[in-house]
DNA sequence: TCAATGATTAGACAAATGTCTAAATAAAAT
DNA sequence: ATTTTATTTAGACATTTGTCTAATCATTGA
């Protein structure tokens, strides 16, 4: 839960994150879409598959990101509770 | 949307949350359940002013600090889109 | 009026965060 | 083999964050 939400606290990884959501993307082109260094995405990158909210799969000299959509679910339920 | 997440992104806060679902309460009365100083849990109830979550209202010398739910909608949708 | 109570503001400080450049790793292409 | 390409790791650095104590503000009570 704290890997969720310190993940989404930051507009770059949100916007990844919506990135992602048109398909798998590799860390490269997932970069080129932003100003910042490869380094600082692959950073970015690195905090949303801590949070399981992006999946890796090494594919020869690349690396591709998932969306994993499964997590949240788990944000919904905490959301729900205060739905009254 | 960034100082709504950026308020999420706190244990405390969120626990401060959870705590004002049971009803408002004063400042007071929400620093009591945490062990931390008055002042800390002043300054989370900012950010949670800030972000929309809580509104305050002064009675007397209490300060009347209430959910607001409204915000979560706000996130349901930007959760939404994720949803397929 | 003066002291006590509830709460915030101000300022300090260590820890965490987001960014960068340089270096390392690994696969592909020449 | 060597070089290029894709990505990550390592380290540095400024900014932000969460916490504290001390001081201030505002209301209530003696």
């Amino acid at each position: 839960m704290n890997a969720l939400f310190k993940a989404l606290n930051d507009p770059t990884r949100r916007a990844i994150l919506e990135r992602l959501r048109g398909g798998p993307a590799t860390a490269g082109a997932i970069a080129e879409q932003f100003q910042f260094s490869a380094p600082t995405i692959s950073h970015h990158l690195d905090l949303l598959r801590q949070a399981d909210l992006v999946t890796s799969q090494k594919q020869g000299q690349f690396v591709v990101y998932t969306l994993n959509m499964t997590v949240f679910d788990e944000l919904l339920g905490w959301l729900y509770q205060f739905k009254s």
